[in-house]
DNA sequence: CTCCTCTACTCATCTATAGGAGTTGCGTAT
DNA sequence: ATACGCAACTCCTATAGATGAGTAGAGGAG
């Protein structure tokens, strides 16, 4: 027996449940972390086929409003703790107290950080790393491949790139970069650091993404390509980092002129 | 008959039919613009039931690879152009040339620019607009919501607010505020713009938000609230923008110190 | 020529059913 | 008390069909 629903609507049936379900945990009747009826619970209330509410269930996974935990049940999401970026994070006085940019910004939210380096050495530049690098597409760089943890929970896939005659032969070619991270390193080479430009964009993970921060279905990714370039304007380094859309928020400052 | 899938395989068979069809996209046998086989096509294909083939074509709707057309077929997605917002999109210069900043974007573009506007006029802040406005929760603002397209195409979606006894009286509470837009109408009212703050997140759109950008289901929208601030350090204008993320891409400058 | 209808195709929705796989908790044997 | 096994629950995958609704093209009526 259908309840609350309008089979001869003209929205979808399924939509119609993904409506009365989805008010259910707006209004907190269905508070975050509780489980939702169980999918048979939910024909009998319905009174509909068990495809028509696993469309409806889909619907609300893919607007990231719930999770579904295999032989455990469909839970309403709990949204995590936001980690706000700020504009100054690479500014010389945090570079100058010892600490990496992740790290300064870790210790001020409390949480436990951790890197995992899966790959340093040298690869060829493709062409968008070096168009942004300003050296011919083809030549050595350094390549930086890790992925950050905090709390144990990974948070970000970050890839940097280093033109290799600055690389070569410093700690930059080692696991860890040493204190204050690989910008202080480039700045021990005797390039003294003038601005970053960063881009920001945002897109849905590719299964390897998904599966290295462990993101639910439906959420996206943002997507950030930062350039590092010396007084002189030349380009020392870049880093293309992918983090999860909803444990994000970066904050920029514009001047009015 | 099963081709090129393994219905024993520890992934599931609608998994790797979206595989497979990934890789024809990928590699170009399926070119952008063109129509996949239909389904009663995959059917007979893959040799699996209608439902799995429907499930296959979701996961790569889902991914934002394909776009289904009904009653045409489903296709292989054309990838828009960008937009690149420029980090100095609201500088003086600009506002002084007698263009507000969307205008001024759509003419480098070479884009047919239009705005809808939605509403203009009075509405009390809530929580977040007041904090923001450092201005008490209930007091009167005015909002303008508004939508912008280029060459008829909707791409983002705009509401500002501006604290009241700003506002009132001036050109900024008619549906056109008239040349540089609502920052060059503050400026007129004495308060000389001093920096902007953003900040940029990026999550799944309501229903409402998909409908009015044109979203294809499973692509993000990139969010963006900018707050306006004097010279005095008051905060004169907030705008909170909503915009399809494969559209845009945006440009941030940061200062070494 | 234009307009209409009809048909054959497309995707969208929905029903009904079946077995798989992961999780939880209870009860029994040790 | 602890460990094991099993039953009952969860979601996941897959099948096989029916009906609806939008689109495109062929062909006939005007």
């Amino acid at each position: 027996m259908a309840r609350g629903v309008d089979p001869v609507s003209d929205r979808p049936v399924y939509k119609q449940i993904a409506d009365e379900l989805r008010r259910r945990i707006e209004t907190g009747r269905i508070a975050p972390g509780e489980r939702l009826p169980s999918e048979s619970a939910l024909v009998a209330e319905f009174g509909v086929a068990h495809g028509t509410i696993r469309q409806a269930i889909q619907l609300l996974r893919s607007e990231g409003l719930a999770v579904a935990e295999h032989g455990r049940g469909v839970f309403v999401r709990n949204r995590p703790p936001i980690r706000r970026l700020a504009h100054d994070r690479f500014s010389r006085k945090h570079r100058e107290a010892g600490k990496a940019a992740y790290l300064a910004e870790a210790e001020r939210e409390n949480a436990q950080p951790r890197v995992d380096v899966y790959f340093v050495g040298p690869e060829t530049a493709d062409t968008d790393v070096a168009q942004r690098l300003k050296i011919r597409k083809g030549s050595k760089v350094l390549a930086r491949r890790r992925r950050y943890l905090s709390d144990g929970e990974p948070t970000e896939l970050a890839t940097s790139f280093i033109p290799w005659d600055l690389a070569k032969g410093t700690p930059m070619t080692e696991i860890n970069p040493g204190p204050g991270g690989v910008y202080a390193r480039i700045e021990d080479a005797g390039r003294r650091l003038g601005r970053f430009t960063e881009e920001v964009s945002a897109r849905m993970p590719t299964p390897d993404e998904a599966r290295a921060l462990r993101l639910a279905a439906g959420t996206p990714v943002l997507t950030l390509v930062r350039v590092a370039y010396d007084v002189e304007d030349q380009p020392v380094e870049m880093c293309d980092t992918v983090m999860s859309a909803e444990h994000f928020v970066l904050n920029y400052e514009l001047p009015a002129d």
